[in-house]
DNA sequence: TTGAAACATGAATCGGTATTCATATTAAAT
DNA sequence: ATTTAATATGAATACCGATTCATGTTTCAA
């Protein structure tokens, strides 16, 4: 009896699966409570819910993961790999910093209107346990502000407060996703990043185009 | 015993009060409830919580309001229209559109740094109605637009899509508040005005400034 | 003053759901 | 083949909190 209640607690981590089954049925919950999360949202979800879309038993949910929010926190730490990867790697062949941006933003839409779990998995992270969301934010702004600093050393945007910019940024990118990639795509990807392009190459004041290469 | 029923029935909506009394004690449950959902959230503050700041029995909580969920749908409204009326004084003074830029961003993240719990009330609603978010920045975002169009029209900012536009500017009101109104005040708010009134006057790339006044 | 409507009470109800556990089943090693 | 650890099951548990309701108190008009 003693053993046995042993075993529950140190079983009662994230349990990493140690056969090629567990690793599947681990990966299914996941990606079921993904789905559940971004359609149902956190707290709608149950662990039924999550489940049932897997294919399993509601104890075995528990076999691999410590709870509902321990799943959350994962979730968004893998979703916000996977989006930092794909943006990186479709910013890889930009000439200069604007044109990372257009990049950028162009992936970013895209990739939300893709993958709409994102948005709302992280958001609602924010409420169930706030460092989880500006962990993600932290780190996401951190690696952006070094590449507005090289932008800035290479003469490729003006000096400037980075970091705010930075926050200005990735609120921009935020909530025409939400609006364009998320709500209605009433709006061409096209239209919304030329628009913003236009913003970062001249600013919202009238008066002559800047030069243009 | 049914008319009984039907008078329950009948009463199940707001109840407006009726009497001085019933309108103080509607008013504190609805200040308590913003502070609850405010700091402990949506979710984790419960009725009471809320019955309990008010000074008041959970029961009383029903004589006003028809549920948690329409008590945050009517503080979402409240809110709004105090920070929109807030946010029109601030700016009346403005020049021209660049400076109501200006002025109104400072004003926000003065607003949310005295007013905390409008940013959690707002973006949790979100998830418990869509529909009551998405109503809040649409009815913002017209504002918005018809401002920015007189704008274009005075020559004060130059044509382009100003809907994109205006979702773009209230996404970074958002981050900026959330950052640095709410999470850290590490930078003062006339440096993040600066910054951000830099890039509307004159973008992100590098070049001479354009004239000024 | 009095009676009815409005307001207030708080304990009981009631539904829901995260988590546990005793019990099978399956996979790999000896 | 046998044994043991890993996985899987799903019903039972246990807790929580929104809502209700029978009852008491206050207000106010007549």
């Amino acid at each position: 009896m003693n053993s046995v209640a042993i075993a529950r607690i140190d079983n009662a981590g994230p349990g990493a699966p140690k056969t090629a089954r567990g690793a599947r049925t681990r990966a299914r919950i996941l990606k079921a409570a993904e789905e559940a999360f971004g359609t149902l949202g956190y707290h709608r979800a149950g662990i039924a819910d999550i489940t049932r879309a897997a294919g399993v038993a509601q104890g075995t949910f528990y076999t691999y993961f410590a709870g509902k929010e321990q799943t959350l926190r994962e979730l968004v730490r893998d979703m916000g790999h996977q989006l930092r990867a794909h943006l990186e790697a479709e910013i890889a062949g930009a000439r200069d910093r604007l044109e990372a941006e257009e990049k950028g933003l162009r992936a970013f839409l895209q990739y939300l209107h893709d993958n709409p779990s994102l948005y709302r998995v992280l958001q609602e992270a924010q409420f169930v346990d706030e460092t989880i969301y500006r962990d993600y934010y932290e780190a996401f702004g951190r690696g952006y502000v070094r590449m507005l600093a090289d932008a800035t050393r290479k003469g490729e945007i003006r000096p400037g407060n980075n970091e705010v910019r930075v926050w200005a940024l990735m609120g921009i990118a935020n909530f025409l996703g939400l609006r364009y990639a998320l709500w209605e795509q009433d709006t061409p990807f096209d239209d919304i990043v030329a628009t913003i392009s236009d913003l970062f190459r001249n600013g919202l004041a009238p008066g002559g185009d800047k030069e243009k290469s």
